[in-house]
DNA sequence: GTTGACCTTGAAGTGGGCTCCAAGGTTTAA
DNA sequence: TTAAACCTTGGAGCCCACTTCAAGGTCAAC
């Protein structure tokens, strides 16, 4: 029906919307690289090919990995360049497993830290202390810390 | 010794160096207001008290527990204040403990799609794909993507 | 023919936590 | 006395992935 010169080419706009993405941004990433430029109708607007959808989707998917946009370029060169992206996509992904391990081992070790605090809190009907002074369970705590360097009461609050 | 005005006061540099964080860093802090203006030397040079290394310690505890900036100094208020900070102190780490669950779950899921990424690109000799296509094993998989919304190769990669 | 929804561009703004710079003044050690 | 090493200030720059803006052009419906 629109056979003549791109059949199903889609606008900026309804790209955006089907693939759920805000028009701007769907122009930053051309801007960026990774989507290559569209062709134009007569009046200059971009039209995609129904692919680009696809693209987009590889994007998020490759975002939701926790990728960052150049890397996302990379793999969509190897990609586009029909070499196997699987050496490049590997080396990739071990890399960011490793940072995501990393990550996690210090939330991890973060949310214990939080939670104890919490947990030392609650209930402890501290009154007001002195200012410039931590409260919790017994002042006294906080006196140990500026001395020595270690400190009882507070995990990691220091 | 120097007795007179100010026992043991820290120029920006001695402070910076004791606590490990950049002069910069430190006068950035008070202009976000986690540090009150120090006195000043007759040159106009920052003259902090030794108490002021504790307060910096407490800042980069709170950093390390994830709290921002801002959060931080509504903490180091309420500490100066002399007003008990439990409470304050308390719904702001149970809201960050919350905040750290969700990531920790994302970036747990993210972690086994990574995984499974990579397991299923290693080994998998795949020869050079039609450009425009992901390769990994069986590159019919990709196919499958772009028609019904599921794919069966590539966790999350859509 | 006019309203309103769309499209174009380049440039600037956002946030968070700094870092870096220039152009000066001060202090200290040799 | 002079050089190096410190200090001061305000302001700009950085990273990242956008978003917002201004000032227009285009298109479909009524």
């Amino acid at each position: 029906m629109t056979g003549l010169q791109a059949p199903h080419a889609l606008k900026v706009g309804e790209l955006a919307k089907a693939v759920g993405v805000s028009t701007d941004a769907l122009r930053y990433y051309e801007r960026a690289g990774l989507l290559p430029p569209p062709d134009r109708s007569p009046a200059g607007y971009r039209l995609y090919p129904p692919s680009a959808a696809d693209r987009v989707h590889f994007i998020q998917g490759c975002q939701r990995l926790g990728l960052r946009l150049a890397e996302i370029a990379d793999l969509l060169d190897v990609r586009d360049t029909g070499q196997c992206p699987c050496e490049p996509a590997e080396s990739l992904l071990r890399r960011r497993i490793v940072e995501l391990d990393r990550e996690l081992d210090r939330l991890t070790r973060l949310r214990s830290d939080l939670q104890a605090m919490a947990d030392q809190l609650h209930g402890a009907d501290c009154p007001d202390p002195d200012p410039g002074t931590w409260c919790p369970p017994g002042s006294k705590n906080m006196k140990e810390v500026t001395d020595d360097g270690h400190q009882k009461g507070l995990p990691l609050l220091r």
